[in-house]
DNA sequence: CCAATGTATCTCAGTACTAAGACAACTGGG
DNA sequence: CCCAGTTGTCTTAGTACTGAGATACATTGG
């Protein structure tokens, strides 16, 4: 079964057969292939009156575990975005009452990001019904090949440079 | 060697050990790769005066093969945007001299853009620089490894319904 | 202890996008 | 032939982001 980018290669070949374009053949799928499946998670999310920002800022609060609490560098070493987004991304959770933000103790310039009961609540309500749209976003593979896609995709990550906490763009 | 994705699936099992958090190990690296991929390509892009927008569009036109030419609907097709997306874009390449929009022949509604001879220049000394920075990043994986990759995205696409021309949204 | 440098957060202007809808031009069934 | 519905393109307001830089606090070497 051929898929869009089957026919881009193919195009290409016939109008710059000088040219390998088989570099597209991952890189133009990947391209595709995130932006259809974020556009399924964000129907999952508005369900629960989130978008992915909003999502990725209290899951990652979430699963540092208890006390649910981060400063926005370690959100923003977590996140790809820069510490501009991180900054309106807290108004809009603060404003919502999904967070709280308190000065730090122990530093001056920074503060303390926090779950409130509410945050808390909507991201393990919402959290269930994420994975399963994840799930059913991946039930066309089987385990091998989903082994397989996993382990490629780790290798060009290492290979990028994404194996510590680090901003939103590589070096 | 451990990449991020790693990290935050082991966090997810120490808090939240009664989810399956596997789809993370795919959807998550797909996210974080395609961010990576994408700031690696907008710095070749930007050499040429370009970005990822004008250049989705310019590659379209040029791969159609001579005359150059699509209506905003085909370009559409092939990209991942809306309309509206697709009408700014031509208004910022029409303002360059790189396409031209001229009424269509056969329906009044539409309209032929073409490249310009200075938008073909553009996109064919562009063309082999961002194959080549395509090409190194994707240098970390061997053959095999590549195979299995685009096996397995293509299998996704295709259960995700990327088979033919379509727009920016699955329905 | 201080000055220089570094770090944490936030602000703000500019950018490209989406969602919704306007509008003109097509099409097909009666 | 006509008109209801469809299609192709564009417009506009609103959104979330980036890039640049401001500010305040922290750290370090002399």
């Amino acid at each position: 079964m051929a898929d869009h980018v089957d026919r881009v290669v193919q195009q290409w070949g016939a109008e710059r057969p000088d040219l390998d374009v088989s570099p597209m053949e991952v890189i133009g799928r990947l391209k595709r292939l995130t932006r259809l499946v974020d556009a399924e998670l964000k129907r999952t999310f508005a369900e629960h009156d989130l978008d992915a920002a909003s999502f990725d800022v209290l899951a990652t609060l979430r699963r540092s575990g208890p006390p649910y609490r981060l400063t926005p560098t370690g959100l923003l070493q977590s996140s790809m975005v820069t510490s501009g987004a991180i900054s309106q991304r807290l108004d809009r959770l603060e404003a919502r009452g999904l967070v709280t933000r308190t000065p730090s103790g122990s530093d001056g310039r920074s503060r303390d990001v926090a779950l409130t009961p509410e945050g808390q609540a909507l991201i393990d309500r919402a959290l269930p019904d994420h994975l399963a749209t994840e799930h059913r976003v991946l039930a066309g593979l089987d385990e091998p090949q989903t082994e397989a896609l996993v382990e490629a995709l780790r290798t060009l990550l290492v290979h990028l440079g994404d194996t510590s906490a680090r901003g939103p763009a590589p070096e």
